[in-house]
RNA sequence: GGGUCUAUAGCCAAGUGGUAAGGCAUGGGACUGCAACUCCCUGAGCGUUGGUUCAAAUCCGACUAGGCCCUCCA
């Protein structure tokens, strides 16, 4: 398996620290608002690499953190404690906030055939590891106190900005001036590790600590939670590209602090889904979600599939136009398939699986290349061989694609039977060639979604989402 | 200003030195009472510009355009 190293910035033969066992890390969503389709992106693609691993014969272990406390808001950064915020918003406190958006959050990932990681980890569940690892950084001289607050001082590193090539002298001071300085701080790169001073007085949540009445900084969750799930050594480490700086700069010198060696070898970033004026956001233009997509009509697989067309390293933009196109991908590809298991007859042809088997694996081995992967499955629907032959392969792939290839569309008795009368009904009009009739009655059905197909052996329908 | 990434047909894209995969859309045809579904046919020389090479979308340089990050506030 080939993957592309954020750390090296270079596409790297993935090697694991304990032969075919992995350990992976993947950063949550903050939950103080609905997660957007652009946030899910990276979460489907997680899945996706998540889900190759397994293809491939890895064993994975996955952890992901909810962060329900103490992460600043930065779609217009004001300075405000984003679940501060979301309670204010909705007159309800943090808890009942992080509650309702976190169930929100896991019926998104159901719905887009995400699998749940096995662990995963609020962050105001660990407040006693933050205080074990932070105490060991005073220890250890990487960290301070300062004002009332820990702050870890990245002086006591060679390398800080290993993931980004800054340059400490040529950052630019406030480059978002929203944001205050503070003068606790001995360097201008130091960051927060515990907080028991803040500038807003109603925060909700807080903790006793050896330091006072406080909360934790937002990087130091991440840190703690993945060593104490996938302990010290970490395979990869995932999250948005928004997070590379400082978000995962900040961990890797934490935790490496804490623990004297190396931590994680590879560093997995999923690009931005941007809307055509840049970067999607909850605060500006249409707020996508999953909800939204379903209100429209679509089916959230659609989306998936939108996702999987692409490549997770490459920006991609959202538009209607853009998802209706996958829309017919989808619906022709599950119309194909369906037609396939309506004549599944036949030997299954071992030599043609382990073909393609191979064919998709190694598309999924450069740099999980989904849209390659997908020209295989439209190459198997087009080979010639038996239907059993491209439906066992199809079912294969899907285990990685989690698309519901073969999943039938479940129709309820009763609307079978209506569907079933208005065929009927629609034959006698044809015979009869009161074709006005029988095309009402073909409106009348698409206006339910349910659409008409004739052919030789007879009318059939679909139902489309 | 610094860092970093990207630029292939209407859209999503593959391509990692040898003369442009695939999907959707479009147009044409078959099928149909007309449609839909299905099937067949149908399109670009790869942002611009230098260079390396027998050969470049693929390597190097410059330029142009665009995206994201530049925190320590909470």
């Amino acid at each position: 398996m080939k993957l592309y190293n954020t750390k090296s910035r270079k596409v790297e033969e993935f090697i694991p620290n304990n032969n075919d066992s992995v350990k992976m890390y993947t950063c949550g969503p903050t939950v103080y608002h609905y997660a957007h389709i652009g946030n899910l992106r990276c979460y489907i693609m997680e899945d996706v690499l998540e889900k190759t691993l397994n293809y491939l014969g890895y064993n994975v272990t996955r952890c992901m953190n909810i962060t329900d406390v103490g992460h600043l808001s930065s779609d217009s950064d004001t300075g405000e404690d984003k679940m501060l915020k979301g309670a204010k918003r909705e007159h309800k406190t943090v808890l009942e906030i992080a509650k309702m958006y976190t169930e929100a959050f896991f019926e998104d990932l159901k719905k887009l055939n995400i699998k749940k990681p096995e662990i995963i980890a609020p962050a105001t569940d660990h407040i006693d590891e933050y205080i074990k690892v932070i105490t060991k950084l005073l220890e250890k001289g990487y960290a301070y106190k300062s004002n009332g607050n820990i702050y870890f001082d990245i002086t006591k590193l060679d390398d800080y900005y290993t993931l980004t090539n800054h340059k400490e002298d040529e950052m630019v001071v406030g480059a978002r001036s929203d944001v205050l300085e503070d003068a606790g701080k001995k360097n201008q790169g130091d960051f927060v590790l515990w907080f028991t001073k803040s500038k807003f007085e109603d925060q909700e949540l807080k903790w006793d600590s050896p330091w006072g009445l406080g909360y934790p900084g937002w990087h130091i969750e991440c840190s703690c939670i993945s060593m104490k799930y996938l302990g010290e050594y970490l395979d990869i480490h995932c999250g948005g590209v928004d997070n590379i700086f400082p978000h995962h700069t900040n961990e890797i010198v934490q935790s490496e602090g804490y623990l004297g060696h190396k931590w994680c070898n590879y560093w997995f970033h999923v690009e931005h889904l941007n809307d055509e004026t840049g970067k999607m956001s909850k605060s500006k233009g249409e707020f996508l979600t999953v909800s939204l997509l379903e209100s429209k009509g679509y089916n959230p697989l659609i989306y998936r599939l939108f996702c999987l067309q692409s490549h997770y390293r490459k920006q991609l933009v959202f538009s209607y136009l853009g998802l209706d196109n996958t829309q017919n991908t989808y619906n022709k590809l599950k119309n194909k398939i369906n037609s396939l298991k309506e004549n599944s007859n036949g030997e299954i042809d071992k030599t043609i699986i382990e073909e393609y088997q191979n064919k998709f694996k190694q598309a999924l081995e450069n740099d999980l290349n989904t849209s390659s992967a997908l020209t295989i499955l439209f190459d198997v629907l087009k080979l010639d061989t038996t239907n059993k032959t491209k439906l066992y392969l199809i079912e294969d792939f899907d285990k990685v694609l989690s698309l519901d290839l073969l999943k039938d569309d479940q129709i309820n008795s009763e609307l079978l039977e209506y569907i079933n009368k208005k065929i009927e009904e629609r034959k006698l009009a044809k015979e009869n060639k009161d074709y006005t009739l029988a095309d009402t009655i073909r409106e009348e059905l698409e206006s339910k979604s349910i659409y008409i197909k004739d052919t030789r052996e007879g009318t059939t329908f679909e139902v489309r989402k």
